[in-house]
DNA sequence: CATTTGAGTGAACGGTGTTTACTTTCGCGG
DNA sequence: CCGCGAAAGTAAACACCGTTCACTCAAATG
């Protein structure tokens, strides 16, 4: 019956996770633009032509791992989030973003990938873009949601700086959300974009050999603008930062 | 004589110049990796072997590049700046950030290959890895300077989040600068750079179509740190914000 | 004028993605 | 059990790529 087709499936899926799998070793040995298909063959002792019976194409492939990898650091944060039992919006948006920038730095070929400017050869794959933009679009919603509880507690500050007209303007068709939200979120997550990538991407080397300071005070400064939690938990910040650059327990 | 040997000279220069015009081309139409000896050397109707006269390798024209586009684009912000006859240092500052950004979105693929991830084979050609260094520190070199002023005229804000300490042990040889200047420059670098990356690496496609009020945004909150000048020009930001998305006259 | 230097060529090596035609393997229905 | 058909894999080719090496040829130098 379909039982042993079913196998035969199963055979397809797991070398298919191989290619992938093999595909990421590339990636992290020699970064983004070593990920070949011809040495993935080589590793798995077949042809190249053999690996388009499961990969339309090369950049097919790498869309495909940029989503797992968006899936696996989105993983990662909601891991850290939920081994935190502390339920303060606040402190669950810096325990996310101290593990995403944990994430990104023991993993930097990776997130290079994700972080970095696309490769060429994206427009096309457009049901694969669309999954990937779906990805990263549940990386950033994680962050969202902490935003939306802040707002409803009363918690959000007033970004006078931002023009909220234009804004609603600029903003894709999912607009669900309340554009004071969407301001708070937009507005920090460039920043820890920003600091995040600069450091992945060696952009201040010159400059600075350190950035975890700048990237806590990134954080602190986000923090100082949200009042603390009405009943417990005072101190947020201090509380959970790690004392030492190793981390504490979790992951 | 030497004469003819100076025209030797020059020929050698005309013709690394068209190489590096041709390589600019080819990554203009199509992005950084399309970069290619052989593309080149066919378009200046030459063989491809005949280019390793002028450039050692690929990416040592590549790295040739990005010090050039570096050049471009501080000269960009300085001319803007000139441009401007308002002395002011937090005016000058907008100024610039606009023109940087401006710069960007004009020269996408340039821009993506000079803040976007080092392409591999960099930490070969340490010569040209230093200039490439040189290159960034001088257009970072062009934002200290105002702040420099800033911090002269009592102006800085304070920035109680940075732990000074801490980051004053990760700063590399040339510490001439006061720590709170090279503080408040980093965190603005890193904002400035986030906003800028963000974009032109499309990380917030799925989340805005229009980032100009993030930018501005970002600019204000800065700019609202900072005192307004003592004696003329109140309302710095107000006046030099551009009316509409064109640009008023600079450039 | 002879010679040395530099520019340029052609062929080759090893690498890449991708396609096409062909062969082999293997599960399934008769 | 056996043949069929689909799926998996192969071999060869095409068009690229960076890089090297031996070689030619013209031009500047003494």
């Amino acid at each position: 019956m379909s039982d042993t087709s079913h196998r035969r499936e199963r055979l397809r899926e797991r070398t298919l996770i191989e290619i992938k799998d093999l595909a990421r070793a590339q990636l992290v040995a020699s970064g983004p633009a070593a990920i070949s298909l011809r040495a993935i063959a080589r590793e798995m002792g077949m042809t190249a032509a053999a690996l388009y019976r499961y990969v339309p194409a090369l950049d097919a492939l790498v869309i495909e791992l940029c989503t797992d990898l968006h899936n696996e650091v989105r993983l990662a944060c909601e891991a850290a989030r939920d081994a935190d039992p502390d339920p303060d919006p606040l402190r669950r948006l810096l325990v996310m973003a101290r593990e995403l920038r944990r994430w990104a730095l023991a993993h930097r070929p990776e997130a290079t990938l994700i972080f970095g400017p696309p490769l060429p050869g994206v427009e096309q794959f457009h049901q694969q873009c669309d999954d990937l933009q779906c990805a990263g679009a549940q990386l950033g919603q994680i962050f969202v949601e902490p935003m939306l509880e802040l707002w409803q507690a009363g918690r959000l500050p007033q970004l006078p700086h931002v023009d909220l007209d234009r804004l609603a303007g600029a903003l894709p068709a999912h607009g669900e959300l309340p554009i004071e939200v969407t301001a708070v979120f937009l507005t920090s997550w460039i920043r820890l974009y920003g600091v995040l990538a600069a450091e992945l991407f060696g952009q201040l080397t010159w400059a600075a050999t350190d950035t975890e300071p700048l990237f806590e005070a990134e954080l602190a400064s986000f923090a100082a603008q949200i009042p603390p939690a009405a009943s417990p938990s005072a101190a947020t910040l201090e509380e959970s930062r790690p004392q030492a650059s190793p981390e504490p327990a979790s992951l």
